[in-house]
DNA sequence: CAATAACGATACGACCACGTATCGTATCGT
DNA sequence: ACGATACGATACGTGGTCGTATCGTTATTG
């Protein structure tokens, strides 16, 4: 039926059209949050949707009538964690790199945040498609404002010309990732003191 | 066989002389074995006493008749992991890093120990007893060495008077942390790169 | 008002894993 | 031989989770 002619107003219209009673966008809300509060709680496998659907308040069909199943959930639930990397200022390496791993840290102290990295090294590979999108959604655009920074900073003469930008950034990310654990949050002094380190480099003169 | 009760064992000649059928050493390291196994092909959550006395060939009983549960069965597991970095040779601070580094490299590459990781970072807070033994018994040990390594060069002047211990330890570490994930192996020259890398510092002259 | 679809609640069957209990059998010390 | 204990196997009860189905109710369109 429909399929209209108003082709113009676009597909959301039509969905708006739909008899009945509409869908809700607050049950919509509700079940994400509690969603990536209960990921962030206990991880990916202790995540069942019935708890989802008793703490947001839903009956589990209002679940199932929008997603198909758990891990489809927490796709939805993880992309909806928008945690944007500031921009660069562009001023010098050394404060773009600082802002840069303090925005990291500090994301990594929510324990939601932490879990990625956890279902990124361990549960994977048991999600493959989440695991999928979430590298190609968020690690990689991550690390490419990290390159780009290091980038420029080879351009502008500030960084050696030989600098290995690889290596650099995932040093960069990973003094974080090593650091921060359940219980052992990262302090606010670690990125300057990491980027000062890596930039003056171990070896004396 | 069984090397008989001679030897001057003290405690362990007292249980070998409780009476009846003694316990079948065989038994306990296919038990040990298949829960590693089983460990790094699934993780924490998914490992099952059904499936590890499945694949040992041995009875449930056997398995509870030796650990009153699922996480002292991981937890004898993972300490029986054993994987001790190579003793730095101490002809310079570069040659032992790289060492070290290609030895965490190499490991890493194990998905038994890859899942160590996500144990620590995520699954850990459902296992505290678990991920507090493990810490204490490996992490820190092995963090020692290359802390160590960085100290001494610091004394032998091949390294800064203000070097960052700490913060040099963490890009070491991190850098194979963030690199190693599912299907993404470290390559061999990561060692290489990221300390030569480190040690000359990104900084222009 | 009638048709329609989403709502919360809840019951259902299937499955899986836990930890316990009980088989008959095998292997030890005495 | 005998008692004791471990062995593998298997059945059991419990509890949790899945995904489906079915309530009566509520909101929206026409």
């Amino acid at each position: 039926m429909s399929t209209a002619g108003k082709v113009a107003e676009g597909k959301a219209a039509e969905d708006q059209r739909r008899p009945g009673r509409p869908r809700s966008e607050e049950a919509d809300r509700a079940i994400i949050k509690a969603t990536r509060e209960l990921f962030a709680e206990s991880g990916a496998d202790a995540l069942c949707i019935e708890k989802v659907a008793a703490r947001a308040g839903v009956g589990k069909s209002t679940i199932y009538r929008r997603w198909p199943g758990k891990e489809d959930l927490l796709l939805a639930a993880i992309a909806s964690m928008q945690a944007p990397l500031p921009e660069p200022r562009g001023r010098s390496v050394r404060e773009d790199l600082r802002a840069l791993l303090d925005a990291l840290t500090e994301q990594s102290a929510d324990p939601a945040r932490a879990r990625e990295f956890a279902l990124l090294l361990g549960e994977g590979s048991r999600y493959p498609r989440l695991m999928d999108r979430y590298t190609q959604t968020w690690v990689e655009p991550r690390r490419d404002v990290i390159r780009s920074v290091l980038r420029r900073g080879v351009v502008t003469g500030e960084l050696r010309e030989d600098t290995d930008v690889e290596a650099a950034l995932f040093m960069l990310v990973g003094s974080v990732m090593a650091r921060s654990r359940y219980g052992d949050p990262v302090g606010p002094g670690h990125a300057e003191r990491v980027v000062d380190c890596l930039m003056a480099g171990l070896a004396a003169r």
